[in-house]
RNA sequence: GCGCCCGUAGCUCAGCUGGAUAGAGUACUGGCUUCCGAAGCCAGGUGUCAGAGGUUCGAAUCCUCUCGGGCGCGCCA
């Protein structure tokens, strides 16, 4: 419809150019737009009020003429001209009611499109370091890149989703001495904890797994761990210092082949939790993508060597830097440290590289907020390269506040202070957290309060389109109780009949979900989705209300039948992109 | 100090990317069911869009500055 109406508009223009009352050089860009408000017709188009200026004419008088130009069609009742120069464009009733078909024959496809063409589309997301379960600011980008990746997807974008694993870099090694730590502690040993280890209870399970794999074979005296290790803070010390120390005594006891088995099984344990709770969260990933690989097949190596092929970057005190304030960065960054180790930096370099050589049309990475600093130095490495650096797209996702009893929840993984994703799942339910986490902008700081979340009470907007689902499913139920029957196809021939307002409003909705789909895909906002939803539920509920469906007319009951059950699959098309279940029953 | 993000109704947030009288939920008050699920519906009002300039037919939206909040500024990851 709305092409249809870009069309008639831009016919129009065309002849008003060739009948000299426009200037012929004017190519404008004709916008339709849905009203907001229905005494405003169906859309509008400010294209008079565009063209006001460069045609030196009243918007009025232009639209006027416009209106004239236009040709007649069988869908429009009428045309109006309101405000500074709107062009109003009223359609007929019952242009609207082939949405219905449309959906019904569609099913769980209507709202899909083509629009991506199948271009290739990279999502990664998550890809929180192994050294710990996920917590409930992960889950945000969790059920933010699942949505965001779906509504790609929906609108026909090939999309490939990517959890990058962290198991390679210092963090892990802090990780495994951690393991090592408590292990020694199950083997009976005495010891005082580090500071900086990680502290949480995880970290005993995988310990006791490995006693339980292994018995005291890979035991040492804790004297030996300890041996030349500096002090650590609370004994006034430094606490990297000390577990740095921790580490490379661990190692050297330990032997290469032991150490990896220690390493392994923290990493296998915490990154089989990790895929275990997305996987339970309805997060589901195309490929795992291993940081060691990158080191481990020369990555890394090759992409600092390619850095330095292209002459940005030098050698200071004794490290290895990359010269990204070249490209607006606000600092070199070393890529290589004194100690020979390559960076995280580094890594991140290798890997972006390897997305752009997978030939991915677009990339997208979505990061917690805190990493915002990180965007212009990857895009710089990107440059510096030779890559597009606009082929990467970086949003940001900003941390969940969680409130309990009023007050702020402190979250630490150090300290293990944090309220796990599992928690949150268990205590709110798969679908209310995945609903929830989506309902803001991504950019959008958002208040988390548990004690609301926990509730059983309904505030939550989640159970309010889940209930008008389920209120379609229970009409049918009771249409069965009754002995009655639905003819689909009488329906549609009789869908001429839905004149009611409630019934209109309820169908222009529906129309609406392939544009609300496109916007929110595009724009990364599933937001968009949610609060469309709830306006659908609601107009789905006020029609319940006003109307009955089960009639005795069955021409009136059909067509009826055929719109409730309409709004069924789009709230459950809907719902299930955002994660979230159609329920037939609450 | 520098950079990024945010500031809209008492509270939580939208605002279709520059359009018409800035809207929802929640909270508060009142009403609606012999009938398909009342987890619902209807009615009632609230705004210095943080503030000040600027851009133009038109600004919550774009630009500049100020104020306030969050985050970042490691040879950590």
């Amino acid at each position: 419809m709305k092409t249809q109406l870009t069309k008639l508009l831009n016919d129009a223009v065309a002849t008003l150019q060739a009948e000299g009352t426009l200037p012929a050089e004017l190519a404008p860009e004709v916008m339709i737009e849905r009203t907001r408000d229905r005494a405003h017709g169906d859309y509008a188009s400010n294209l008079a009020l565009m063209l006001a200026k460069p045609a030196r004419c009243k918007p009025r008088e232009i639209a006027e003429k416009l209106v004239a130009a236009i040709d007649p069609d069988e869908q429009l009742q009428k045309i109006e001209i309101a405000g500074p120069g709107f062009i109003n464009f009223f359609l007929d009733n019952q242009a609207w009611h082939s949405v219905i078909d449309d959906i019904l024959a569609q099913g769980d496809l209507y709202g899909r499109s083509d629009y991506g063409k199948q271009r290739r589309i990279q999502v990664e997301f998550v890809s929180a370091n192994p050294t710990g379960p996920l917590h409930v600011g992960h889950g945000r980008g969790a059920a933010y890149g699942a949505a965001v990746a779906d509504l790609l997807a929906a609108i026909g974008y090939n999309v490939h989703r990517e959890y990058y694993v962290n198991d390679a870099g210092r963090q892990m090694d802090i990780l495994a001495a951690s393991v090592y730590l408590r292990y020694l502690e199950l083997c009976g040993a005495t010891l005082t904890f580090p500071a900086n280890g990680y502290q949480g209870d995880y970290v005993w399970d995988i310990a006791a797994s490995l006693h339980r794999a292994h018995g005291e074979a890979l035991q040492h005296p804790v004297e030996a761990v300890f041996q030349d290790v500096p002090a650590d803070e609370p004994a006034g010390g430094d606490r990297e210092a000390h577990i740095d120390a921790i580490i490379a005594r661990t190692r050297t006891l330990l032997g290469q082949i032991r150490y990896r088995l220690v390493f392994d099984e923290g990493l296998n344990a915490i990154l089989g939790n990790i895929r275990q709770d997305l996987e339970e969260f309805g997060v589901r990933y195309d490929e795992w993508f291993s940081e060691r690989s990158l080191s481990d097949n020369r990555s890394v190596e090759a992409a600092i060597e390619r850095l330095q092929r292209s002459g940005h970057v030098y050698e200071k005190n004794g490290a290895l830097w990359f010269m990204s304030t070249d490209f607006g960065d606000e600092k070199d960054r070393v890529i290589v440290r004194d100690n020979g180790q390559s960076t995280y930096f580094a890594s991140d370099i290798a890997y972006h590289a390897n997305k752009l050589e997978r030939g991915y049309d677009r990339v997208i990475d979505i990061w917690g907020a805190d990493h915002h600093g990180y965007v212009p130095r990857v895009k710089a490495a990107l440059k510096a390269l030779g890559d597009d650096p606009d082929r990467l797209d970086v949003l940001l996702v900003q941390f969940a506040v969680l409130y309990r009893g009023g007050e702020k929840v402190q979250m630490s993984t150090r300290s293990g202070e944090f309220v796990t994703l599992r928690e949150l799942r268990r205590e709110v339910g798969n679908d209310a957290a995945r609903f929830f986490y989506v309902m803001r902008k991504c950019e959008q700081h958002m208040d988390f309060d548990l004690d609301l979340a926990k509730s059983q009470s309904n505030d939550n907007p989640v159970y309010y389109i889940q209930y008008a689902h389920a209120r379609v499913r229970s009409v049918f139920r009771q249409l069965q109780e009754k002995h009655l029957n639905w003819d689909r196809d009488a329906g549609s021939e009789g869908l001429s009949i839905l004149l009611e307002s409630h019934e209109q409003d309820l169908i222009i909705s529906l129309s609406r979900y392939p544009e609300v789909l496109e916007t929110a895909a595009i724009h990364h906002e599933p937001h968009q989705l949610t609060h469309y939803l709830r306006e659908l539920a609601n107009d789905f509920h006020t029609y319940y209300n006003a109307h009955t469906f089960l009639v005795d007319d069955t021409k009136v009951r059909n067509a009826r039948l055929n719109l409730i059950e309409a709004t069924r699959q789009v709230i459950e098309n809907g719902l299930g992109l955002l994660g979230v279940s159609a329920p037939d029953t609450m």
